[in-house]
DNA sequence: TAGTTTTCTTAATCTACATTATTGTTTTCG
DNA sequence: CGAAAACAATAATGTAGATTAAGAAAACTA
């Protein structure tokens, strides 16, 4: 199993005891998804935090006429989960899953509760994630406010540059908020500009 | 000095013993504000979260054609800061302004962190009330995404019905981002429908 | 390796919302 | 209180980006 990666991820905000990683690493389940196979669907309940340590996973509401939009790309080394779901352990309204074929190490959220009562580390560590998070959703906000579609694709490829090549031009478009239509149009300008 | 407010809005998440609460109490400082009065300034670093006891705050930023966008309302009972610049300590981008005449207490970075480190529960408070703000924040992306501005501007009169009645229009155009003409002529439709 | 499905491009047309301008109303404050 | 400033309503015109449609390229899958 490949712990060393969420270990690390870990490690880059708290310091863990051998016996404080180990008891971590046993409450994780590790879980192989296929691309196209979903993790969590619209009106379930969120029951974990999964960890990507292969592949890419996404995070997408459907409207009203059927069009998804993706909240969030999820490649190796992230988060992921329906947070509202999560926290209230109400149905949620976000579908997760794998844009490729994958794998994720799941935290179930008792568990997740449990180490945050014997090991306040846990409850630092997620605190600043989430901090992180708040602050790149915040940001996402904004820019959906203030910058063109021209800009917000910018922005992507500037703060993503590994995912711009990995990813269907269709789902980037479905993450800066434009149909893939407009994007292809907008990639044409910024070749020849 | 009102610190019952504040005292109720964290005893929604922890109890606090009477010397916690008297030790978190003598971090604060309070601070009056003017209506258009500013706690920050875009490229200032952000040194203090803010919790709104009267009045009425809001952080904004400007587009590079000098209109403003704006990220969050903080009525009474509120928490409002730059969380990128508070976090990182860098320059950040938003305005924080009164929009009408306020007060709010503050809690500096550093007072924060020690209390973290003193006392494991303000973490879990400053955790969950973090974890909240993303709910929020995410919800407002995906808002953005899927609905037109009609939608949004029903959604905002569901969730934030006290504030619909007590703030200019323009403030709430520039919220969920379109221009107070068009908010205008929206607000025309509902009427008659 | 062919056939199916998915993705990408291009172009014509359409629409939600922006811009500009004008006038009237409300709020602020000296 | 009265003048100035901020806010709101309405309407004409403009535009970023959506929709629709169709064909080409790429990517699966048997």
């Amino acid at each position: 199993m490949p712990y060393e990666l969420i270990l690390q991820n870990i490690g880059k905000h708290i310091y863990l005891e051998p016996q404080e990683e180990a008891r971590f690493v046993s409450l994780l389940t590790s879980r192989k998804l296929k691309k196209k196979q979903f993790l969590l669907r619209e009106n379930e309940v969120c029951r974990h935090s999964a960890f990507v340590t292969q592949g890419c996973l996404r995070s997408y509401n459907l409207d009203e006429n059927g069009f998804e939009h993706i909240l969030q790309f999820a490649p190796p080394d992230w988060w992921i989960a329906d947070m509202y779901s999560l926290i209230s352990q109400q149905p949620g309204s976000l579908y997760i899953d794998a844009l490729e074929d994958s794998e994720v190490l799941l935290l179930s959220k008792k568990d997740q509760e449990q180490l945050y009562h014997d090991c306040p580390k846990f409850e630092r560590f997620f605190r600043i994630i989430t901090e992180n998070s708040l602050v790149a959703n915040r940001r996402r906000v904004l820019d959906n406010l203030s910058l063109s579609a021209q800009q917000r694709y910018a922005m992507f490829c500037q703060h993503y540059p590994s995912l711009i090549n990995h990813l269907p031009q269709k789902q980037i478009a479905a993450y800066i908020g434009v149909t893939p239509e407009f994007l292809s149009k907008l990639r044409k300008e910024f070749r020849h500009s």
